[in-house]
DNA sequence: AATTTGTAGGAAAGCGCTTTCCACTCTAGG
DNA sequence: CCTAGAGTGGAAAGCGCTTTCCTACAAATT
């Protein structure tokens, strides 16, 4: 990569460098209009692009802000990457990001840590236990001046943070669904290392037991449609067709529920007339579904604009709670 | 961002500048090994993370490939974007996502100029004319050596490509629902300004001539999800439900047939009962949908790692082309 | 007319690296 | 024992900008 530089511009133009970086680039020193507007015409002429990366060295800031997710091919961190890639426009900033399958965060981290980006948004729910040498990563970069926001939980001190209310929408759904004459339940829930996975199911759990029931069976797989439909699959292995007749099958979030509905189907039982299904999360391509998925909506892209309105801003770091909303169809 | 520099580094391990880079930045010259040592150890006690943006120019490179899509919370897009990461990965890139709802793209691709990204992906199909400035931007950018690889269309001189068969797959689709004696159709598709929804068109008007069929109606709505739910009820509109029920409609692609059959199923049509619907694509989530969406395959992750591979690779600009798979489900 | 202000453009230092030379030591060959 | 050659670490010149001073000059003040 090479270009036209601006004391290219600064020559054609017969000023100095310093003049043609005031005009071209920005500065609270405005050179007088006749001026400007030769250095403008040499700019055109010379097809001069600035180089970000020479700023970002002379300027010590890159507008460049990080997102880190698991799978952004999932619809849950697409919606929230889209969020976060308008609030980022917004403010002329380039997103820089890195999907991780949840493996090598540490490297996505250090990578963003080397290119200064102004502020990094960890969208992937943390594992329980957090890696300490992504602690340490992520903490030596907050002392460097870097800002970080995490969604989902608010797991790192001195970070602005967009929590989920992942326990009370599994309460809150489950309560529902009691309320609604419901009595047999089952969980079909994503790794536990997943905070959000291991919350919403813990919500489930205190509800049902504020109810004086107890889950028929519980079954753990990946995160995804896969996941759902394997556990779909593995609940009536488990319990026998028969069993699963009747039952309410709680999933830890839509992409699942959608692979478990297909899972039942495919054995021959149908939602909502042989068993009942809700999901998490509302995600956008839900609408098109038959039977509509009930869930509990996050607003995910209001969740990765706020994510990067946080991290953006220069007040102190925040922390935003946000509580989802119940969404009855067809499912449950 | 302020944070500890190299030659902090070699101050404290009692060596030079030149001998700290060499041991922690990669080079060909290998100091001695107790050397190095001691350099390492002060980069470790000091947490050291090397500043990119001064590597890039120093090195004049930056290790950054952008990537252009509509909207990354389209499955279309997204696996692309997925493919895309996991190639850049495996070259220890980053990326740099811009998603730019179609209109301005010539932002984007300016703000990767200035970022010196190594190559540029252009996912986003191309407007039917274009954008003259786009264009230009993408030629300068070439010619100052960046790399650029459209995905979809070749539409860019001395651009690599992967080339998708759009129109080759709206025929093929067609004819193979014709040979399965389908004979009244229907086709809803994208703006006419997207190629691919343009193409995709062409292919289904050249096969249903060829079998001397005419189309009963045409509608264009937006290319997603809610553009296919009302073209679907605008269809209806147009014909009656009468005249609908049996007939083969063809969209422009799964997200958009998606929304068309949730439209036809709200006003009271069955799919495949009532009529038959088919798609492009083959999105990720399609697995999960009932009834099965039959729909043309394009490997869309793949095509993304592709166009990262043809984007990094040294040698000649290459082009590439592929062809979509038919699968048949229930849908058609 | 003499002085102060205010404003303009320019010189040059510096941002944090890589890399080319250069001076030097050590080994091997004559 | 001397010298060419191979290899080492270091000095310093950039990479393309921003920004702080600095100087020059015109306008405003007495």
């Amino acid at each position: 990569m090479s270009a036209v530089t601006l004391s290219q511009v600064a020559r054609e133009a017969g000023v100095s460098l310093a003049t043609a970086s005031r005009v071209l680039n920005g500065s609270d020193r405005r050179p007088a209009e006749h001026i400007a507007e030769r250095v403008r015409n040499a700019a055109e002429t010379l097809g001069y692009v600035a180089n970000a990366q020479a700023q970002a060295l002379a300027r010590s800031t890159t507008g460049l802000v990080g997102l880190v997710v698991h799978d952004i091919a999932d619809p849950y961190f697409s919606s929230i990457a889209k969020g976060v890639q308008r609030r980022a426009r917004a403010d002329r900033r380039q997103l820089l990001l890195a999907a991780t399958d949840g493996t090598d965060q540490l490297d996505a981290v250090a990578a963003f840590a080397a290119h200064r980006t102004d502020a990094i948004i960890m969208a992937g729910s943390r594992r329980r236990e957090i890696d300490p040498r992504l602690l340490a990563e992520l903490t030596r970069y907050q002392k460097n001046g870097g800002r970080v926001v995490t969604i989902g939980q608010a797991w790192l001190e001195g970070a602005g943070s967009v929590t989920i209310d992942n326990r009370g929408a599994g309460a809150g759904l489950t309560d529902m669904l009691i309320r609604a004459g419901r009595t047999r339940f089952a969980f079909l829930g994503g790794p536990e290392e997943l905070a959000s996975a291991a919350e919403r199911r813990a919500g489930f759990y205190w509800a049902l037991e504020r109810a004086g029931l107890t889950a028929e069976a519980e079954l753990t797989e990946g995160f995804n449609s896969q996941g759902g439909y394997e556990a779909a699959r593995g609940l009536l292995e488990r319990l026998g067709p028969d069993a699963v007749r009747g039952l309410t099958v709680v999933v830890g979030n839509d992409v699942m529920a959608l692979g478990a509905i297909a899972g039942f189907r495919h054995a021959g039982l149908l939602v909502p007339d042989d068993l009942w299904v809700a999901g998490f999360d509302d995600i956008p391509n839900l609408r098109d579904f038959s039977p509509g998925l009930t869930t509990v909506r996050f607003p995910l892209e209001q969740i990765g604009e706020a994510a990067a309105d946080i991290a953006l801003s220069h007040d102190e770091v925040r922390i935003q709670h946000v509580v989802g909303e119940i969404v009855r169809r067809e499912s449950a």
